[in-house]
DNA sequence: TGTACATCAGTGAACGCGCGTTCACTGATGTAC
DNA sequence: TGTACATCAGTGAACGCGCGTTCACTGATGTAC
């Protein structure tokens, strides 16, 4: 599935994996989206990625050190997705900001491995010192688009920008958490969570002075 | 610690534990509270509270009833709570809704074990019936306190009293598990958790016209 | 271009460990009469 | 009030399992000359 070396078609793999760090990442994804983040093991994800129980322990130190790998692998994905959505902030701010909303639910939605090893793990981001960075660059995304966002209003009622990103992101995630999360026994809900986020942030904006009367759309 | 059947002081403990299940309830928060959910095993549990490894089979199917029962009462208790702060409206709907936001985190903050068990597992919730009903029970609170608040606003400008309880709800979860939870390696904020979640909801409040100008206090 | 050698990446066998689960059992408790 | 008996709750020994981790090892690769 994923050591192929020798071109396209060469199945020989021969004594060295020639790949080995990535495909016990793939591994470890695979298994965390089966069965949560603490359902991994070194041991399975050595036998996924077909190579003795012993292998891993020349690339990471142990558990730990590969599932914050994946993490800080998936705050970078994350950090791009919402780069991309926010887009500079075009067309315009609001609506760029918006977009920004269903990128974070979107992702979530798509990659449940990779968000489940970024907010609920139980390593020590202080371990793991790329992973902070990692999980800020993502957050700094927010952070300045929100930035952008109120740029715009009179001074004396511009709220803190970090506030602004703090609450955007904290009901995104608690959405994401409660009704997006891939795994079986989630609450239902009776909208699609893109449309409720998308329903508080307006809200939300609109007691800013930004987005106009009544729920657009 | 727990079992002392036979009056203050009198250790003599017997073949009977006498309170096993509750003991094993008890045991099971320790855990979690130490290690997350997913460090929880019935053997240590058992350990705990000083019985055999066999014994916890004759009150509990195996791991996931047992923690379900925990979630359970989790749910049960943090209903009571949020009850109390709603206070049925007084001394206003506002003000109200306010205490219930504070005692949302309050409980997140003082129970990590209980919050972690009802929301950071992965027991499916079909399986265990009485775990939907309590997790209803406490949302209910949520829900009425909303509807109780907007249900002064001009029938053309309400809003569904659902959309609000559930954009409140992902608010505080979200702030509750981004920066509350009591394990380490959470985010670091620049402000009390309580003043975050109390400055967005009142923000949101103000977009339905409730809650007055500017950031009150 | 060829050869010797160092380094690297994976092997496979082994170990000790704790867990989940079962089983026949037995001490304690409660109840019928 | 006393006794026989049924039921209940916990025992302890045992099992098979998968995991984490270690170790000396060896096949493959790259590099110096």
């Amino acid at each position: 599935m994923s050591w192929t070396r020798h071109g396209p078609g060469g199945e020989k793999r021969g004594y060295h994996h020639g790949n080995l760090r990535e495909a016990l990442l793939d591994a470890a994804l695979e298994l965390i989206a089966a069965k949560g983040p603490a359902g991994f093991t070194i041991a399975e994800a050595a036998r996924l990625a077909g190579v003795s129980p012993a292998a891993p322990y020349r690339h990471f130190r142990d558990a730990d050190a590969l599932i914050a790998e994946v993490a800080v692998r998936g705050f970078g994905r994350f950090a791009d997705v919402l780069i991309e959505a926010w887009n500079d902030g075009r067309p315009d701010a609001l609506r760029a900001f918006e977009a920004l909303g269903r990128a974070y639910l979107a992702f979530a939605r798509a990659n449940p491995a990779y968000y489940a090893a970024m907010f609920e793990t139980r390593i020590a981001a202080e371990a793991h010192p790329g992973l902070q960075a990692a999980g800020d660059r993502a957050f700094a995304v927010l952070r300045d688009a929100a930035e952008r966002l109120i740029s715009g209003l009179p001074r004396e009622n511009r709220p803190p920008p970090l506030m602004v990103a703090l609450h955007i992101w904290s009901l995104s995630h608690g959405i994401a958490s409660l009704f997006v999360r891939g795994d079986p026994a989630r609450r239902k809900l009776p909208m699609p969570a893109e449309d409720l986020l998308e329903a508080g942030v307006l809200l939300y904006l609109q007691s800013l002075g930004l987005a106009g009367g009544i729920k657009s759309r």
